[in-house]
DNA sequence: TTAAACTTTCAATAATTATTGAAAGTTTAA
DNA sequence: TTAAACTTTCAATAATTATTGAAAGTTTAA
């Protein structure tokens, strides 16, 4: 495999991974792209490299400063901008991990705790409801807390200690 | 809120979850409907109270069941089948963690390995590509490890350590 | 066996989501 | 100011994904 190939298959990968990390193709393709760029990229470039509109191109590099993984770039004398994505993989998952928490799981861990706390009338369906909503609530406040913990520590002595407690 | 509402409320919820744990919409609303049942259901139920096609209802249970997460139920003197689900939030994390993993991560972690394995030609783009996806290779296998390893634990004494731990 | 009671399959269709591209908007240099 | 060089917006369209429902298939009781 030569590097156009393997710089193929490695966006592609990344594109379809999207849905993984909660964000569409054309999203994760251009981030992957510019994560494997030597320098800034214009839209013009990352349109041609993905054969993508300008629109589309536009809209998902949009989304993609919003996340807060892509930044523009001001090079002087240059009319047109110029992108670069954060090139750490560690704060690149920090960032990731937390905006997701915020987008979807926050929100479900708020309904779920609403969902659980309804009154309970004896009957035995609403005794299951609110048994099993609460302990989905309890696993999904745990997940999403030790998650982010666990990506918020730049050094990774934390990960490595983790490793060796669970192994 | 009184039962129906928060029944509703519920499956609905878990249904637009489903994106997060990779499965679509009637697949995630039927598992939340087996979920909270006080009893398995039969294909007639799940319909009658999804509002969803008999087809839908067939090929989304039958991909619940090949996911591990609902079993059918038999029923001495019944001829309809009668279908329910995991009850234990430990142990639904536990599969669908493994599941998603083998489906998906897995997948991606060894084309990010073929990637990253390319002849270093010494240009600074060929570089770049390596660099980038070792470390990308390295941390998706290290978080899908972490993650498998720690919902792997039926009690939770090793998730109590890790929050001490990283609190 | 047969026929009733069920489940599965799958082509057609509906719903959802992503993409295009031209028009409108904005910025900058002269 | 103006016009060239850019970016953004958004209605129309394309692509993808989910759903229907009728026909075919299977199982069981008699």
């Amino acid at each position: 495999m030569k590097y156009e190939e393997a710089k193929i298959k490695f966006i592609s990968t990344w594109g379809s991974l999207g849905s993984l990390w909660g964000i569409n193709k054309a999203m994760a393709q251009i981030q992957a792209l510019l994560f494997i760029s030597t320098k800034p990229l214009s839209m013009e470039e990352i349109m041609k490299e993905l054969q993508i509109s300008r629109g589309n191109t536009s809209m998902n590099l949009r989304q993609l400063i919003d996340w807060g993984i892509v930044t523009k770039e001001i090079i002087p004398g240059e009319r047109r901008e110029y992108f670069q994505t954060e090139k750490d993989v560690q704060e690149l998952a920090r960032v990731i991990a937390k905006e997701r928490s915020r987008r979807e799981i926050q929100p479900v861990i708020k309904i779920l705790k609403d969902v659980s706390s309804i009154e309970d009338d004896g009957t035995e369906k609403t005794n299951e409801l609110i048994k099993q909503t609460k302990a989905l609530h309890e696993l999904t406040e745990t997940a999403d807390a030790m998650i982010n913990k666990m990506v918020n520590h730049k050094q990774n002595w934390v990960t490595k200690s983790i490793l060796k407690l669970i192994k």
